[in-house]
DNA sequence: CTTCAATATTAGGCTTTCCTAATCATCGCG
DNA sequence: CGCGATGATTAGGAAAGCCTAATATTGAAG
């Protein structure tokens, strides 16, 4: 067996090395709300049985077993997720939250019957892909809202998950997968996008929209 | 905050005070699989925090306040189970296992939606009721089977949950709420009944069949 | 009323998961 | 190349839960 807490560090180090480099102690630390000291012992502990293996100053990196372990994380997470949403109507950011508790809680029966239930969906209601119960992912599609250019109309394949605030802000400016958006204006020094979406014109801070991915048109 | 161990503690307690006398330590202890140090432990816990009062050798009650956290996690046990078996079509046995891990990490406005969408449904797939988000329990209607004389025809209103064995050999037998039985003949010495379920005739032994409530016709 | 079985408790330990404070190592910058 | 910031680790503890072994208490049955 396989603890909550264990499954959280988990979860938490495939996330960051999916943005580039491998997790580094500090910041898995700061992304599940503990000290450097308690992670750096739970990096040892999963290091001791096999799960990731660890050099310091240089990161955690999962091995196969521990990113196994990772993918079926996620896959629960984001059924969860979808059932939340599409079908008890919860808000986005709550259904975050609620995920994250059901999903350290879900025998493979249950997930199985659930992705069933569900329609066996491609992604969560933000637009990541749901690994099979084989451990398979989806290549990640699409491209990062800041590189489109003046003029180019696109729709919304993913947003970012986790932070609560995000979602919130994203979800009340109609940002979701599956929206069309024109960029009107880029402004020049890393600024702000200003984007159509609908009727709406709106801005959107460049660092935002790196983390937005789009299907140009 | 309260922990997953305190919550099973806090719904063995009520259980066990349901059939009679204020539960014991031993009787605790093994319903949850536990030492009986480990339950004194817990209880005394418990004690601290305002939940149960405890009488060594007379037994382990719960407190106005431990009372209303105990329903509340029935409350999502068995709205949990409700969904497990209705919507997700998962076996009885399987259904209760599962609820147990899900019951710990339902908020409440996660199990009022789901209490919702299931059509705010009265009692768990096994009969039995299902507290209110207020703290409110209806109270048990029917009288166990043990009850009737030979001749009499009932219909089932309730049947034990936890033991995954017990369920799965009444499900076998087709002995669900709402199944129609008919009293074909008892034996004496406290032997068996002898029912009649729609075409097929059974045993079913004494102590059992008072575990399971029905209502004349 | 005594004795024995059931019940309770103490003592001592283990693991997991977290913490603070303090020290040690490394990397990169000037 | 040396020094300061960042990162890593050690030392020492705490609380929750669990355990076994041993001891004390109590209630009920003879």
């Amino acid at each position: 067996m396989i603890s909550q807490s264990v499954e959280e560090y988990l979860e938490a180090i495939y996330k960051l090395a999916e943005d580039g480099a491998p997790a580094g102690i500090p910041a898995l630390a700061e992304r599940l709300g503990v000290s450097s000291v308690s992670a750096n012992e739970m990096v040892r502990r999963l290091e001791r049985d096999g799960l990731v293996t660890y050099a310091p100053y240089k990161g955690v990196t999962l091995t196969a077993e521990g990113e196994a372990r990772a993918l079926n994380i996620l896959r629960r997470h984001r059924l969860w997720e979808r059932f939340l949403v599409d079908v008890l109507a919860m808000p986005w950011e709550e259904a975050h939250e609620a995920a994250c508790g059901l999903e350290h809680v879900s025998s493979p029966s249950l997930i199985d019957r659930l992705e069933r239930f569900l329609g066996e969906p491609d992604t969560c209601p933000h637009g990541h892909a749901v690994p099979t119960a084989t451990g398979q992912i989806a290549a990640r599609n699409g491209h990062p809202l800041s590189d489109l250019a003046e003029g180019d109309e696109a729709v919304v394949v993913q947003v970012p998950e986790e932070e609560p605030g995000v979602l919130t802000y994203l979800s009340g400016l109609g940002l979701r997968p599956g929206t069309a958006v024109v960029v009107e204006a880029i402004a020049p020094f890393e600024g702000p996008l200003t984007l159509r979406v609908g009727e709406a014109v709106l801005a959107l801070g460049r660092n935002l929209a790196s983390r937005i991915l789009v299907e140009r048109k």
